[in-house]
DNA sequence: CCGCATTAGTTGCAATTGCAACTATAATCC
DNA sequence: GGATTATAGTTGCAATTGCAACTAATGCGG
């Protein structure tokens, strides 16, 4: 391994940005391998299900902002939902733009089966801290996340 | 806020595959849009210059490797960096599959100009945390990383 | 009320990505 | 050493995604 020779070392593996993105990524890949196959699924479709299974008539802005998902991917998982049964879609009476969206019979079914599915996995993984770590962890992430949105873009250093 | 009513609970605020996912989805982003912009580059644009600004000479499935990225985006980031004069590419002597990837003068320059940036972006994230949390974070991370990488695809819990 | 700005949601188009097929080189086995 | 198998990297095609433009409905100021 050839020494590194720069002013600023910035190397990959211990850059946080870069380490958060492979977990989460690996970890997605993941989950979605399983239900993808299995039900016919799309990460997007299956945060759509999961909103909606706990909060049913929400609309599709409502959707968006619950699952960080913007509005075009949302419109689309329901599009996709609703050819295939899952979700029911409606206009709400007090304002005909809004959509009133909801799953089916179908759609809970499907719910009902992913859920031990991504529980099942999501234990699995935590099963490699101790209660203590993980509720430390769940913490320091909470705070990150509320961070990072504050910070919004990367703006200059100062220019 | 209607009351959910199922058997399985599963929130997505909860599930930490998701609340990975939005972060690091953020952090990604806030960053990107900083140095696409201002200096034409793709997120693994950027993570090949990183990693070669390191390690000059790999080849393109070395720096796959250690990008975490596919052997095809190496090979298209790797196509647009030569063609904005950012990299140079040569066969191996000793096996003339290989190419033997390292930096050009423009591209270290793109380099050090991009990690302070990357480096104070990441650093005003992590001031959320103290310096013991930092470690604490890192450790926990890197335990999941390994954790998730052993797990592979998210099989049936037992069918 | 009537125009003007806003908001909800969809659609079209261009860029990105992922996967499989392909080319070229190297290693292996008989 | 010649056929077979494996590896490095590229390319083509189809699916996903993101952004901007668009339609439809609502709210608001005069």
């Amino acid at each position: 391994m050839p020494a590194p020779a720069n002013p600023l070392a910035l190397s990959l593996e211990h850059f946080m940005p870069y380490r958060l993105s492979v977990l989460a990524n690996t970890v997605s890949s993941a989950l979605a391998g399983a239900y993808a196959s299995r039900f016919g699924l799309t990460i997007p479709q299956w945060r759509v299900i999961a909103v909606l299974a706990r909060v049913p008539g929400l609309s599709a802005a409502d959707v968006a902002e619950r699952t960080a998902m913007d509005k075009v991917a949302v419109s689309r998982a329901v599009t996709g939902l609703a050819r295939a049964g899952r979700v029911s879609r409606a206009l709400a009476a007090s304002d005909k733009r809004r959509s009133v969206l909801s799953l089916t019979v179908r759609g809970q079914a499907v719910y009902r089966r992913i859920v031990p599915l991504a529980l099942a996995y999501e234990r699995r993984l935590l099963a490699e801290l101790s209660p203590a770590e993980q509720s430390q962890f769940e913490t320091l992430l909470l705070r990150l996340q509320k961070r990072s949105w504050q910070l919004g873009p990367a703006r200059e250093a100062r220019v």
